[in-house]
RNA sequence: CGGAGUGUGGCUCAGUCUGGUAGAGCACCGCGUUCGGGACGCGGGGGUCGCAGGUUCGAAUCCUGCCACUCCGACCA
């Protein structure tokens, strides 16, 4: 992409709503833009890294053995109704009536659709255990929207729901939702922590909240130190196997939101010097909720005796805007952001410091080609903008490196690369500058 | 939903108390000089002062109502 043909509309200043940095940073890159209290426009940059951070769940979940398919964001009341959380929900749930009066409802979460889904098709044990999910926009009518798409009221969430014969199936169904969860953070250079949350109505402790830990989280959380060191499943994770030795690992130190933080049991487990007070963004949780839905809406199949049985489910969510604002959080400093490599907007800058300049301009297209050609996705920055004002820019939107072309006092063919973490530069020929980008 | 506050050009804000017909910086357009860390000069364009009513010779400014948004608290991916 060209800078000149790009929308990148980057402010100066600092809006006067913005209160945490990834919300100011959201606002000052161009990534959104408010419409409205927790509603956004999602402009080109912000877009760019919205589909990465998707498709980065996508495919661990695919990974994990679960089947994308796509709710809409309508869904009528009496749905609701059957399951009965019509009325149970409240003021948060947006309703709205079309022409003939009927009632719809903006969807807050689908466990009610897809069970219906669900048991209109399903009615074997043979075809369990299954796993269903969908990427969509959610709407909930907080009370308070604020920190940008961090508690927006309009948000995309990525949200499974698992069907399984019994509660020993579906906790293995469970555990390959915990393990692609600790995977999918991962990814995205995040260090995200399960811990305890409420338990569903079953009891037990199926249900985990996946927290970010940062200074500006809306939660408090008590951890054990040692589970900062512990190392996330890798890519050949084994789904097929039995999973409860990773959990176990996962959960057997203490780790708890304020909700349920329970202080005898962390100075009883967790010796003094391992405990971790902080603050932290939920990113995701995992929830079993065995046949709460399945038994009002009939959602049952035949079991391997012939008689009918109602499935255990669970439901796993990923806030997947949340995660952009979650990311910046953890990632930048007091130039911009910085990117982690997976979920960078475009993954080089080339900052042509002499637009107009034949030789600095061929090179900046070589550079341009040759990136593009290795998937690198450049951003070439061919304006008129003078230096100082390019890099700043540049530092702002956070690509990890920065390959700057024409810099003064240097030959022909010779560049600077930068990293933006960390803040490295090296100048060496466009070439070999580019056989490091390569590899 | 309780408490606090703010709405003036694309952005940050002044002007409101004490009514007199709208400003600054940045951004934008033109010309020129500049060119490695958000340059400078000259010229220019752009605003129903959130909306509606009222008071007044006259309202951004005073009064009433409404709307939107922000912040602090109780809830949530």
């Amino acid at each position: 992409m060209r800078l000149s043909r790009f929308f990148l509309p980057v402010l100066r200043e600092t809006p006067a709503e913005a209160q945490i940095a990834s919300h100011r940073l959201m606002l000052r890159a161009g990534m959104i833009r408010q419409e409205a209290a927790g509603i956004y426009a999602w402009l080109p940059l912000g877009h760019r890294v919205l589909k990465k951070v998707e498709q980065i769940v996508r495919e661990e979940m695919d990974r994990a053995g679960a089947v994308e398919l796509l709710m809409p964001t309508l869904q009528l009341a009496d749905l609701w109704r059957e399951s009965g959380r019509y009325d149970a929900y409240g003021p948060e749930m947006l309703r709205i009536k079309d022409r003939s009066e009927r009632e719809l409802l903006y969807g807050p979460t689908n466990e009610d659709m897809i069970t219906e889904i669900f048991r209109a098709y399903v009615k074997s044990y043979r075809a369990l255990p299954l796993n269903l999910y969908h990427i969509q926009w959610k709407f909930r009518d907080e009370v308070r929207p604020r920190f940008g798409v961090m508690r927006g009221r309009e948000f995309l969430m990525k949200d499974a729901y698992s069907f399984d014969i019994s509660e020993q199936a579906a906790r293995a169904s469970y555990n390959r939702m915990f393990v692609a969860y600790l995977r999918t953070f991962h990814r995205m250079g995040l260090k995200a922590f399960p811990m305890k949350a409420e338990s569903g109505p079953i009891g037990g402790d199926l249900s985990h909240e996946f927290i970010v830990l940062a200074e500006t989280g809306e939660s408090a959380v008590y951890l054990d130190r040692r589970l900062l060191e512990i190392e996330a499943p890798s890519e050949d994770v084994d789904y097929q196997a039995d999973l409860e030795p990773i959990v176990d690992k996962w959960t057997s130190l203490y780790a708890a939101t304020e909700d349920v933080h329970d202080p005898v049991r962390y100075e009883r487990e967790t010796a003094a010097g391992d405990r971790l007070s902080a603050r932290g963004i939920e990113v995701g949780q995992t929830f079993f909720f065995g046949d709460k839905y399945s038994k009002p809406m009939k959602a049952t199949v035949t079991s391997q005796d012939g008689s009918d049985v109602a499935i255990q489910g669970g439901s796993y969510g990923v806030g997947i805007s949340r995660l952009v604002g979650a990311i910046i959080e953890a990632s930048h400093d007091d130039a911009g952001i910085i990117w982690p490599a997976p979920v960078a907007p475009f993954g080089a800058a080339i900052v042509n410091l002499r637009p107009g300049d034949g030789a600095v301009d061929a090179a900046c297209e070589r550079a341009y080609q040759a990136l593009t050609a290795m998937g690198r996705e450049p951003l070439l920055d061919d304006t008129e903008e003078r230096p100082g004002a390019k890099f700043a820019t540049m530092d702002l939107i956070g690509l990890p490196w920065q390959l700057v072309v024409g810099p003064r006092g240097l030959t022909d063919g010779v560049v600077e690369l930068k990293r933006r973490s960390g803040g490295e530069r090296q100048t060496l020929p466009l070439e070999r500058a580019l056989e490091v980008l390569g590899g």
